[in-house]
Formats: structure tokens, C-alpha cells, sequence
RNA sequence: GCGCCCGUAGCUCAAUGGAUAGAGCGUUGCCCUCCGAAGGCAAAGGCUACUGGUUCGAGCCCAGUCGGGCGCACCA
């Protein structure tokens, strides 16, 4: 609602410094004051005047200060530090905006441009694990910040059900437990986990021996080529835990729109198409000497970053390397390569939500047209994979020009560690000199999604039921659900993405203070407000109105209890801004950050006892307090589904 | 060696170049005859790693130093 305001704002305050210094700004900064009594908002615009006028800041600001108090919406305007000026608002005008906009909000644009987002991307060979989970959670939420923006997005999940990674596990199977295709279909549920334990042992047994190691580029070709036991052993046991891991980020509502395959890819000759591109437009080369000699590369001498070797992307076997690979997908991405693979309905499918995958086999029809390409893609991976990035998007620019270079993303962000603590927790030995523990899917060191979920569900299950032993066990159940997934999606949002994350257990399993549950409490908790205001025998609609009065509103607000809600008010009107600039800075921390901002500011007024709803003095106060509760619900549940935070009935 | 990221309160983290550097946790006090305390109020806690520079103004930008992490494969 604030840009809107700030906007028509702006344009105002250039006129009027027109006319008073017949200079035109082409940006005015609108910023917040360090405290609400010094003003709303904060004008620096005296201090860049002031080098263009040449007088003093001072001056200019004291001059000004009248002018842009006449401004329809400013109530006033004052002077402060060496030039701000700062704004204070028509405060019941604005309030009467943020309801309408809260309570019935306008039809949001849409723009033109598809967007595609890449995350979770989690490689079938085993389960999914906390660093998994921040990219998963990271990904979501920026895809649902995208289309609060009124951005078209889909979401995919990238499978790479033909690597290295899935060759091990088959190679264990194969290998140390004489396994067939039909034992491992009997290994009842879990078999993510089981795949956990098994990766690690293949790289024990690997140990350094180079005839075992051999066996796992063996096992890698014959997956490659798609027949045969080995592919079937491999296609079973990475089908099976893909949904393994769909099922695990559904129990944080996380979704996607497609799954494309790695073996697809190879199967509809992707890089082989891309080949011809890169060499028709001379975008890679063939090096006839120097250490890459009979290698095709890619220059990336004058890309930015500069002073990297140009990077190797057909080997002088002429087989491809991964990064190349990825270059064709990337341009399938962008509408790029000329195309397009063939979709089933995936058998995770719900009608709520169209779940497809790429195919080799079995078309169905109604596909959404994915191959049509993005303007914008977001490949959601860990930081550590930046210089392939950046050969990625080099080979993009080479290939499709600048603009295609600039529409294709890395949402990079840092990896989760554990805390000592939780290592030993977990019966991991641990280097007392180590600040934290590397978690190793090699090792099978480390915090497993669903175990953490499960945990997380637990403990809130026991909060509630020694808080409210009367509770049913399904009510306590799924309110413990909700719970864990508002503590958990909230710890890893609110840190920046280029934060490591030290995972401690006990620190994500607080719910209390900056947490997920501390801002589903303050919904639920002025929910209980209105129905007991309800069960009162008050009617909330009627008083909603009578709240809109402004005869009404404008004294209450220069009350102190006005004012109290007024910090509210304005936080609530700022979440457009908050989600423009999380989405320009590509950082949901900003959201998260926010959120809790508005559930302090409504904690803060509704605890206090001379603010009760119920014992309001007279129907008035009752009036704007039933307002004040009721934009706070309404408003913060949006929030909070755009972190994918679920509101529970009850705590 | 080259490149990127990080260094802010005891701990974990914030702070579009703006005003007196803020939160949460922890610590010490208060507050449930008051719409559920997963809450609120208050206190203590800082030479923003260091040295220079740019700027009306620097935690933020630039140069350098010192610490810590990660990249720089004919792996994925």
C-alpha cells in the first residue's frame, strides 16, 4: 500500500521543490525516521539540494518544511538533525487507506513475463537432509514472494537420476548386498533412509581401491545407457525416492510444477542441439595445444570475475561435462535451444496442484507449455557452486546474447552446518577445535529432514499438551504440525542467504522470541479476541464500520493508545514495500524480518490490559479496537502464507 | 597464488551511504483477581577486527593488514 503512497508522494515533492528552487530531482529517497515521535517518514532531499543550490542543508530543509506540510496525506512537517525533514502523516487518512487496502484488497497486476524457478533439486540416492531443506524452504518462498509481485512462475525440481550419485547406491546394491530388482522392491517404506546408510558404506568399501572405484563408472554407463538391469535397478531406486522426496517437502507445503529428468535430457539430445549452437556461434572452441588440448572450451577470460581459465566443456574423449549439460538446459530454460521434451502426469499429481514430469514413454496431453521458455530463470543452489554458475551464464550470454545472460539467476546461499552440540547429539565424533561439523552425505553425517520434522512435531505436541491437557489428539496433532513448520521454515528464512547457517538444535527448536510460532501465537491469539468478542454478543461487522468514522479515528489516534497502533498501522502499510524489495534483493530474510516486526508491534498494543476488546469503556473504543485486531489478522495470515507459515486453529 | 564470502553486545543475527548501531537468546528485576504468559515491561551489555582514504555524513564505499570459510577438475 506504501509504494503507491510514496509514489504519489514523490511526484508531489518534485513539484514543489521545482517551484521553490527550479531544480528537478529525478529520485526522491523516502526513509524511515530512527523513531516514530521524530515523524513517519524522513526526507534527506535538503542535504543533495544543497550542493546543487549551494546553500546550507539547514536552510533549505527550514524553507521547504512548510511547503511540503501542505501536501494533501501530511499532516505536518519539521526540521531535524542537520537537514531531514520529516513528514508526519494524516494519520486517520492513511488508517482509512490501510484498512481498505487490508480489508478489501485490490485485484493484483499481473506482468508480463514467465518466471522459472529451479529448487530442492536433491540428488535420489538418499535422504533428504537440512541443507536440502534450506534450499527447498529458500526456493518457496521465493516463488510465492514472485507472485505476490504478480510474476507467472513455475517451479521445477530438477532429478539427476543418471549421476554419479545414484551409481553408488546401485553399486551397493548391487555389490555388498547382492540385492535384485524385486529385494529392493521389498524393502518396506523408507527407503531414503536406507539409501542414507547404504551411501555411506559404498564409500567405505570404496576405500582407495581403484578395481571398486571402477565399478561405479561402470554402473554410471550402463545407468547412462538407459537398458539393461543395472538402468532398471537405478531408474526403481531413483523414482522411488524422488517421491520420497516430494512427500518430505509436502509436509512443509512445498510443491512444484515439474520434475525434469537428467536422463531426458540425454534421452532428447539437449547437448547435443547445444553443441551445434556453441559451435556455430564460435561460443566455444577446440584447443589444438596447451594442457586442454583436443578439449572444446569455453573463454572466460573477459567475463566478469575475470582471471579464470577458460572451462573445459567437451573433453578430448568428446564426452560432455556436467556444466555443459547444464548450458543446454539452462538455454531449454530460456525458449533457447529449438527443444522441447515430452510430459506425463507424475503419479504424486493432485488435482490442486498439477504436478508433471519430463518423459521418454506415455505422453499425456494438457501440459502446461513449459518449453515456451522464461525471461527470467532463478536456479536456487548452494554458493559453493558459483564458477559453474558463471560458466553457465557466460555460455548463455556467448550463445543467446546479454539479455538472456541477464535473465538467468543464481540464488546462491551458504551451507548448514551443525553445532557441535548437535554432532555429538547425534554420536558424531567431534574436533574440539572445530567451530562447527560439515555435514557429509558421504559419511551419512548429518540432520535428516524428516527426523528433524518429526522432532520439531514432537516437542510441540508436548508444549500443547501441557499447556492445554483437555486438547484431542488430532487437534494436537495437526496444530503440531503447524507449529513445526512455522519454527522451521521462519529459522531458515531469517537468516541472509550468504549466512552459513550453524544448525543447533535446541535453537531451532525454540519457539519462543524471533520464531515462526511466535508470530502464528500473536494470529491466533487475536483471533480468540474477536470470537470472544463475538460470543459477547458484539457484532465485529458493525463495529468494523463504526471504527471507520473519522470523527472517530482522528482523535483515538492522537491518543496514546492511538499511537500504539498507529506503529502497527504503519508497519502493515509497508509489507508491499518489504516484498519489492525482497524480491529486488533477492532475499526473503527481508520478509521474515518484517513479519515479526508487525506481530512485536501488535503484541505490544494488545497486551496492554487498558486496551482490552471485551472491557472497551464505550462502544467507540470497542469500535477502533475490534479495527485494530481485525487488520492484524487478516494482514499477518497473508504474511504468513507468503512464507509458507501456516496459521494453526489453536496453540 | 588468484577470486568470492564473512568478521557488529557473552551467544545467534539485523541495520536501501543518513539522525542516539537494533532484535532475539542468555543474565538480573518486575507483570497472570488484567480478551490464553509460546506474551509484555525494565536494566546491564558496543572503540562495528585493525590502519588509512573518499564524503556534509561510513558498520556499509575504496586501498591495505590480520583472522575464518569456500571456490579455482578433461568430478557432479
Amino acid at each position: 500500500m506504501i509504494l503507491a503512497f510514496q509514489s504519489d508522494l514523490a511526484g508531489r515533492i518534485r513539484q514543489t521543490v521545482a517551484e521553490a528552487f527550479g531544480v528537478t530531482l529525478d529520485e526522491i529517497l523516502v526513509q524511515t525516521t530512527p523513531k516514530l515521535d521524530l515523524g513517519d517518514m524522513a526526507l534527506p532531499l535538503a542535504f543533495d539540494l544543497a550542493k546543487k543550490v549551494g546553500r546550507k542543508p539547514r536552510d533549505i530543509a527550514q524553507e521547504l518544511a512548510p511547503r511540503l506540510g501542505n501536501i494533501d496525506g501530511i499532516d505536518h512537517a519539521e526540521v531535524a538533525g542537520g537537514g531531514f525533514i520529516n513528514l508526519f502523516l494524516d494519520r486517520s487518512a492513511f488508517t482509512a487507506s490501510v484498512s481498505s487496502f487490508i480489508l478489501s484488497p485490490p485485484a493484483k497486476v499481473l506482468r508480463d513475463g514467465r518466471v522459472i524457478v529451479e529448487h530442492t533439486s536433491i540428488n535420489p540416492n538418499k535422504a533428504a537432509h537440512i541443507g536440502h531443506v534450506r534450499n527447498s524452504i529458500l526456493g518457496d518462498t521465493f516463488v510465492r514472494l514472485l507472485q505476490a509481485r504478480g510474476h507467472e512462475v513455475l517451479t521445477q525440481n530438477y532429478i539427476d537420476d543418471t549421476g554419479v550419485q545414484v551409481a553408488d547406491v546401485i553399486v551397493g546394491f548391487e555389490q555388498l548386498e547382492k540385492k535384485s530388482l524385486a529385494d529392493i522392491q521389498a524393502i518396506p517404506d523408507r527407503l531414503d533412509y536406507y539409501c542414507w546408510d547404504l551411501y555411506a558404506r559404498v564409500f567405505e568399501w570404496y576405500g582407495g581401491d581403484k578395481e571398486r572405484k571402477a565399478l561405479q563408472v561402470g554402473t554410471l554407463h550402463a545407468i547412462e545407457k538407459h537398458e539393461g538391469p543395472t538402468a532398471e535397478l537405478g531408474a526403481y531406486v531413483a523414482a522411488r525416492i524422488v517421491r520420497a522426496h516430494i512427500a518430505t517437502m509436502a509436509r512443509l507445503d512445498i510443491g512444484y510444477d515439474l520434475l525434469v529428468r537428467e536422463s531426458d535430457i540425454l534421452q532428447q539430445h539437449f547437448w547435443a542441439r547445444a553443441f551445434e549452437l556453441l559451435k556455430e556461434k564460435k561460443a566455444i572452441e577446440f584447443e589444438e595445444e596447451g594442457k586442454a588440448k583436443g578439449c572444446w572450451v569455453l573463454r572466460m577470460d573477459e567475463a566478469e570475475g575475470g582471471g579464470e581459465e577458460n572451462k573445459i566443456i567437451v573433453r578430448s574423449n568428446g564426452t560432455v561435462t556436467y556444466t555443459g549439460k547444464d548450458i543446454a538446459y539452462q538455454l531449454w530454460k530460456l525458449g533457447k535451444l529449438g527443444l522441447d521434451f515430452r510430459y506425463r502426469r507424475h503419479e504424486d499429481s493432485t488435482t490442486a496442484r498439477p504436478l508433471w514430469s519430463s518423459t521418454g514413454d506415455h505422453v499425456d496431453e494438457g501440459a502446461p507449455p513449459f518449453g515456451a521458455g522464461a525471461s527470467l530463470v532463478f536456479n536456487v543452489i548452494d554458493v559453493g557452486q558459483s564458477y559453474p554458475q558463471r560458466v553457465v551464464k557466460a555460455g548463455v550470454e556467448a550463445l543467446a546474447g546479454r539479455e538472456a545472460a541477464e535473465g538467468t539467476r543464481h540464488l546462491g546461499y551458504e551451507k548448514v552446518v551443525l553445532s557441535k552440540a548437535t554432532a555429538r547429539e547425534l554420536g558424531y565424533e567431534v574436533d574440539e577445535d572445530a567451530g562447527a561439523v560439515k555435514v557429509s552425505g558421504r559419511r551419512g553425517l548429518g540432520v535428516k529432514a524428516d527426523d528433524l520434522l518429526d522432532a520439531l512435531e514432537a516437542k510441540a505436541s508436548n508444549e500443547i499438551a501441557t499447556r492445554d491437557p483437555e486438547r484431542s489428539l488430532a487437534d494436537r496433532t495437526k496444530a503440531a504440525h503447524d507449529i513445526a513448520v512455522g519454527a522451521l521454515r521462519y529459522f531458515m528464512l531469517r537468516f541472509s542467504r550468504n549466512r552459513i547457517i550453524t544448525f543447533d538444535m535446541e535453537e531451532a527448536l525454540a519457539f519462543t522470541g524471533e520464531t515462526g510460532p511466535y508470530i502464528q501465537n500473536s494470529v491466533v491469539r487475536a483471533r480468540s479476541i474477536l470470537a470472544k468478542v463475538a460470543s459477547e454478543g458484539h457484532d465485529v461487522e458493525a463495529l468494523l464500520k463504526r471504527a471507520h468514522e473519522r470523527s472517530l479515528l482522528d482523535p483515538w489516534l492522537a491518543t496514546a493508545e492511538g499511537g500504539s497502533a498507529w506503529s502497527l498501522f504503519l508497519a502493515m502499510a509497508r509489507t508491499d514495500e518489504a516484498i519489492e524489495t525482497a524480491v529486488r534483493t533477492e532475499e526473503p530474510s527481508v520478509m521474515t524480518r518484517h513479519a515479526f516486526q508487525i506481530a512485536q508491534a501488535f503484541h505490544g498494543y494488545y497486551q496492554n490490559p487498558a486496551h482490552s476488546v471485551v472491557r472497551a469503556e464505550s462502544e467507540d473504543l470497542r469500535a477502533v479496537r475490534v479495527l485494530v485486531v481485525q487488520l492484524f489478522v487478516r494482514h499477518t495470515t497473508d504474511i504468513a502464507g507468503l512464507l509458507g507459515i501456516p496459521i494453526p486453529d489453536r496453540m
